[in-house]
DNA sequence: TTACTAATCTACCATTTCTATAGATTATGT
DNA sequence: ACATAATCTATAGAAATGGTAGATTAGTAA
């Protein structure tokens, strides 16, 4: 499940996704217009901040801004700073491998081979759609 | 991220699933096996009894088996009574949906569109391979 | 009917993670 | 110098997670 840290990162990066070069937003404004507490949308911005998704200014006339065009940023590249790697387990992550301890063989573990079938789909879902994409494309939806 | 559960649930499906028609299973050398600490093994199996996955016995001669054969019983089943829904967001669920409570138009809602798909993606995967395929079928693993 | 076995039930607890808030501080523009 | 707006540090409540303990009930075999 995706936590409320990273739905509201999501949610304030399409916010500053549809204000794209039309000045800084105050995180006052984007935590009102997005139903986001404001105390806990400045720790979910800097920690964007911190990761070069976001590019901030302090001061009169200052305020949030994405650090590169829509189309530059991924959901995936959001999701893993707030919510950590995509894969369901450990040992088939690509960003933070780590070898589950309770594992036989992972050669012939029947939980790792689905699970990075599904890591596989999701991160090819995530890494390849924009913000731009989810707000411009008419994405098919499935029913 | 899977949480131990599911992954202990997993685990004691796929061993069961190996001793199928061999006689019930003590919870005793399930947890053993798969080294799981027993008295937390034995909700993970209650649950999956009472949701009709596994059958048991009381009393000598007794313990765990499966209560349908391994090709009937898929990875999605176990994942979801485990860990709940398997969508990212509950208002894209189809076994458990809610509507955000902030979100102003669902149908214009970016994140509901991207998490729809993955969703749908990870279902597609998890609902379609029982316990049978996950052991036997040589699933390629995407490099 | 007694003894043994093995699952079941109820309750509890420690730890971590998540969500959120408060207040002081630092940087910036005018 | 002043007002503005992000930043830093600290804290705290709530929920989820992972795990344990002990008494109880159901079933088998003698």
């Amino acid at each position: 499940m995706l936590s409320h840290k990273a739905k509201y990162g999501l949610k304030a990066a399409f916010y500053l996704a549809r204000q794209y070069e039309k000045g800084p937003v105050l995180i006052s404004d984007l935590a009102a217009a997005e139903y986001i507490p404001k105390k806990f949308l400045e720790h979910i911005l800097v920690e964007l901040k911190k990761q070069g998704i976001l590019y901030s200014r302090m001061g009169k006339g200052g305020g949030y801004s994405l650090a590169k065009p829509p189309d530059k940023i991924f959901l995936g590249q959001i999701i893993r700073i707030l919510d950590g790697p995509l894969a369901a387990v450990q040992c088939v992550s690509k960003s933070a491998y780590v070898r589950c301890v309770e594992c036989k063989d992972e050669r012939t573990c029947e939980i790792r081979k689905v699970m990075k079938h599904v890591r596989d789909a999701t991160a090819h879902i995530l890494d390849r759609t924009s913000l731009a994409d989810a707000m411009h494309t008419k994405l098919t939806l499935t029913k």
